[in-house]
RNA sequence: GGGGGUGUAGCUCAAUUGGUUAGAGCGCUGCCCUGUCACGGCAGAGGUUACGGGUUCGAGCCCCGCCACUCCCGCCA
């Protein structure tokens, strides 16, 4: 070894005793007669001191042409130091290396970005971070995203271990199945013409393994989806996936709580409180107007249906007439909202399908609102009190169909909540953390341009028992037995109890879906053989494992806790892929390339 | 595919809104400095203002195109 001990070991104890240190070149303060150089590992840093009068000039000139990251081993004895020199920043303040040898294992070139300095580190352009993201991982704040999400990986194969989990692993070359997300495609060689896909979730070699008897499966599952990135997706990406026999809903939660209480307690020492609370899908669109609330704050919707039926105001009478319902969201604080902050909320429910966006702004006493003048004052005295409207508030509504109603206001009540915060107005502690389960999602939406029904999840999910004989009568009052888990608004996993029968589940692809039995027969029929061989009730559940990390670590993107990221673009840029092929690869591929290069 | 933001020295940012030779801090190079820890002092080098056009007497700044990064919408069963 060419260290006795790591960087942040020292301390007044080791005085006196020899020891090696081997890192990298903090930082450097020549003084001319006396050069310090505090040495850097994963661990800390430690301050070493090269002493002309105590060390021949070819080791002291050594010292003296270091610079920044290049790699080190320094060996001396510890010893306190002088009176009133003390760092108190940091742990190994207290003593020094007074160095005796210095062995330098490697040289370092000038740094396109500074490492040593976090307040300079963390501005620098992500773009330069990413090419030389070897640098950037040295940065003492992404060591510790990565020793986190390592110890939460393990917190949870350790937790899944002690309820008796397997940890199987699944095929990433698999075939394709074009419901849901884009896929990879992988050519094969040995079968002109045909291609894997790699899986975008491990979804059906995990309800597999549960017709063979595995019980309780788990693995840490890439996952790969060929769709457009944003802060929190990554076209590869982690999952904590996870599969039982012979459960219900409510084994999932309560596992899943544990494991969460688990991994809390081992990254942030916080004990979560538990069982998390239930929300119906209905109720959080309706409260909400979303399904992944963030309930650290209220702005709550209301409903005002039934005090605007016979309205004057014939837009809103005449949208109930239409089977529509009115919702409200008073956006406390916001009176102040700028013609562009109005005017971005306008687009919110535009981009729904609305025709515009009706609002009252109150000010100065007065309601200044280009609709209010048809009101009652019935009405008026109804918003007035359910709403508690105060001076400086803004009031926003949405008349249209329920569900789009509610997602236009819940978009909306996003967008104030962010609004509010850069104000100042709405304060979040960043150590809250609210999470939920949705439930009781509706099984099937309806595709208006196709007039057909697709899963809302995913096909395999079972319908609450209650509800199955409405599949084939009125669909859109299915409930899937699916379940969402929400932290802060950020959606951290989902899953649901399987279809374990094959009838229904034929009956749910032919019948329902409207899938043609030849193409269910070409991409599902293997699941469905399977099935009729003793399948077991079962269901599971995925997370996002790199979101979770990303919450943990306070990250504004799973790039920040993810060693090797791609780009908006997906590209990775210390690499430069993806890129070309040469022209003999795609021949044993049987693959011909007809978009012309663009370098 | 669409909308917003950013791009100036190795890095982080200025440049009085179109006006002389594009500046500062850090870094880098050289010299000085024995208790620093953001060491300090002196001196110096370093620029195709992402790139390509255009308007103008004159463009870092305005216009068009294009590239990259980023945020969002679409998309993500």
């Amino acid at each position: 070894m060419k260290r006795t001990h790591h960087c942040n070991e020292l301390r007044p104890a080791h005085i006196g005793r020899n020891a090696t240190l081997s890192g990298w070149v903090h930082s450097r303060r020549d003084l001319g007669g006396l050069i310090f150089i505090d040495i850097r590992d994963r661990e800390g840093r430690t301050q070493t001191v090269f002493d002309p009068s105590d060390l021949p000039k070819e080791l002291f000139d050594r010292a003296a042409a270091l610079r920044s990251e290049c790699v080190v081993s320094v060996s001396g004895p510890v010893r306190t130091r002088p009176p009133g020199s003390n760092n108190p920043k940091i742990p190994t303040g207290e003593i020094e290396i007074a160095a005796t040898s210095l062995e330098v294992l490697n040289m370092a070139a000038v740094l396109p970005f500074p490492v040593d300095d976090p307040e300079v580190a963390k501005t620098v352009n992500e773009e330069l971070r990413l090419q030389y993201r070897y640098l950037d991982l040295r940065r003492p704040e992404m060591v510790r995203n990565l020793r986190l999400r390592s110890k939460v990986a393990t917190a949870s194969r350790v937790y899944f271990d002690a309820q008796g989990f397997l940890d199987v692993e699944t095929p990433t070359l698999f075939k394709s199945t074009p419901e849901g997300a884009r896929e990879f495609l992988v050519p094969s060689r040995m079968h002109p013409g045909k291609f894997y896909a790699l899986p975008q979730s491990p979804q059906q070699f995990k309800q597999i393994l549960m017709v063979g008897g595995v019980e309780k499966y788990f693995q840490m599952a890439r996952c790969y989806r060929d769709e457009d990135l944003r802060a929190d997706r990554q076209p590869e990406f982690t999952q904590i996936d996870l599969e039982m026999s012979f459960i219900e809903r409510e084994d999932i939660y309560t596992l899943i709580e544990g494991l969460l209480k688990q991994i809390w307690k081992t990254a942030l020492d916080r004990d979560i409180p538990t069982p998390f609370p239930r929300l119906s899908f209905q109720e959080a669109l309706n409260r909400y107007g979303i399904d992944k609330p963030d309930t650290r704050y209220g702005l709550e919707l209301a409903d005002f249906t039934g005090e605007f039926r016979a309205s004057a105001f014939k837009i809103f009478s005449g949208a109930i007439a239409a089977g529509g319902v009115i919702k409200v969201l008073n956006a406390k604080g916001l009176a102040d909202a700028t013609q562009g902050q109005i005017e971005t909320m306008t687009e919110y429910a535009k981009s729904l399908g609305a025709k515009g966006l009706a609002y009252i702004k109150v000010e100065k006493g007065e309601w200044k609102s280009p609709i209010v003048r048809f009101f009652s004052e019935a009405e008026k005295a109804a918003l007035a009190q359910r709403l508690k409207i105060e001076e400086g508030d803004l009031i926003l509504f949405a008349a249209d169909q329920w569900l789009t109603a509610c997602e236009i206001l819940g978009k909306i009540r996003g967008y104030c909540a962010d609004v509010l915060k850069s104000s100042g107005k709405l304060i979040i502690d960043p150590n809250r953390f609210d999470f939920l389960w949705v439930v009781d999602f509706p099984l099937l939406a309806l595709d208006k341009e196709q007039n057909r029904w697709y899963s809302s999840h995913h096909p395999f999910t079972a319908p609450v028992a209650e509800d199955i004989p409405l599949l084939s009568t009125d669909p859109k009052k299915v409930r899937g037995q699916h379940y969402d888990i929400v932290v802060n608004g950020v959606e951290l996993g989902g899953g649901s109890i399987r279809i374990h029968q094959p009838e229904l589940q034929k009956l749910v692809f032919e019948q329902v879906l409207q899938i043609p039995p030849e193409m269910v027969q070409a991409r599902f029929g293997y699941l469905l053989e399977a099935f009729r061989y003793g399948a077991p009730p079962h269901g599971g559940i995925a997370l996002g494992f790199d979101r979770l990390i990303a919450i943990l670590c306070g990250a504004p993107s799973i790039r920040d806790v993810i060693a090797f990221p791609k780009t908006a673009k997906g590209a990775d840029l210390m690499t430069d892929s993806p890129a070309g092929v040469e022209a003999r690869q795609l021949r044993d591929l049987y693959l011909e390339v007809k978009v012309a290069k663009k370098d």
